[in-house]
DNA sequence: GCTATAATAGTCAAAGAAGGTCAAAAGAAG
DNA sequence: CTTCTTTTGACCTTCTTTGACTATTATAGC
C-alpha cells in the first residue's frame, strides 16, 4: 500500500489538476522519487494510458521532455475507448470506412479530414502484406483515431 | 528547454518572415548564441532542409554568407509529384515529418490535418515489422498526400 | 599576375543529454 | 505456494552540442 506507483500517479495528477497538460522531466521525476526513470514509464503505462483518457507525448535528447494531455470527457466520455476496441488489432477496410463516416456525422471530422483518414487505412496504402493488411491497418487507424481525438479536443500548444 | 536549436530556428524563421530569404554570417550567429558555429549548420540542416521547403546557398571566404531562400511555390501538380517522387517507396519518419510540416506552411492543410497525416505515418503507428516500417510508411503516406491534393483542389466529391 | 594569409563556411565524429524497452528480481495478494 | 503487480537495472535509440580538421574565397604584398 501507498506503493510507489501510487504516489507518482498522485503526484501527477495534483500536477495536472490545474492544467490539461502538462510537461515534466523524467529524469528529474524519478529523482524526486528516488526510483528508477523506467518506473515512470511504468506508472504512465498503466495509469496514464489512453484508456485511462490521456496521452503521452515526449522527445529524447537534449531537452528532452514528457508531455501528458488529458482528454477531457464531454460527454463523448469513453467513446474513444470504445472504438479502439472495436479496432481491436485487425480491422477489415470497410468497417473502418464506417466509423470513419460516423465521426464526420458525428462532425468531430471535417470532410478533408475523413477522406484523408480513409486513404490512411486503404487497401491501396498498405500494399505489401497481404492478409496481414487488415493487421496494418487496424495499428495506423488507431493512431490516427487517437489524433482526431485530440485534434477534436483543441490540443493546443505542440507545434505541427 | 527551450533548445538552443529550437531558439536559432525561431530567430531564423522570424528573420524571415518578412523575406523570402536571408543572408547571415554563419560566424555572427553562433556568436549571438554563444555556441560553436557547427550549431547552425545543426540547424539548417535539421531544420531548413529541402525538404521543409527551404535551400541553403553558401560561400566560404571573405564576405561569405549563408544564404536561406524560402522555396516558392510551384503548379501544384508537379508538387505533388515532387514529392512522390521524394517519397519513392521507402522513407524515415523524419523526412516525412518535413514534408508534412512544410505542407502545412504552405497552408495546404490545416494543423489538425498535419496531426493527422503526422500520426499516420508515426512509427508508433506500427510496431510488428523492424526496418520495412519505412516501406510501409511509404505508402501509406504517398496515398494520403493524393488525397490532400485532392482535398486542396477544393470539393467536386460529395460522398465520404 | 602570383602567392601567402586571413576570413569564412563545411564536415564529421565524439561526447552529452534526454527518454524507451524489456526482462528479471522483488513484493503483495489470495 | 501461486499469481499478479511493482521495481530495478542493463542496454538501446534519438536528439543536441562541441571541437578538431578541412575547404574555399578575398585581399594584400610582391
Amino acid at each position: 500500500m501507498a506503493q510507489l506507483s501510487d504516489s507518482i500517479e498522485q503526484f501527477i495528477k495534483e500536477l495536472m489538476s490545474e492544467d490539461a497538460h502538462i510537461e515534466l522531466r523524467r529524469n528529474e521525476l524519478a529523482q524526486h522519487f528516488g526510483c528508477a526513470p523506467s518506473q515512470i514509464n511504468y506508472v504512465l503505462a498503466t495509469r496514464f494510458s489512453v484508456d485511462h483518457g490521456y496521452i503521452i507525448e515526449s522527445r529524447r535528447g537534449g531537452g528532452g521532455y514528457v508531455r501528458i494531455v488529458r482528454m477531457q470527457n464531454r460527454g463523448e466520455k469513453n467513446f474513444l475507448e470504445t472504438l479502439l476496441d472495436r479496432v481491436g488489432n485487425s480491422i477489415d477496410e470497410d468497417t473502418a470506412n464506417a466509423i470513419i463516416s460516423n465521426l464526420y456525422e458525428r462532425k468531430m471530422v471535417t470532410r478533408n479530414e475523413a477522406l484523408l483518414l480513409k486513404s490512411g487505412v486503404s487497401r491501396n496504402a498498405l500494399s505489401l502484406p497481404i492478409n496481414a493488411k487488415d493487421v496494418l491497418r487496424a495499428a495506423v487507424f488507431r493512431n490516427m483515431l487517437i489524433q482526431v481525438f485530440r485534434n477534436y479536443e483543441e490540443g493546443k500548444h505542440d507545434d505541427v
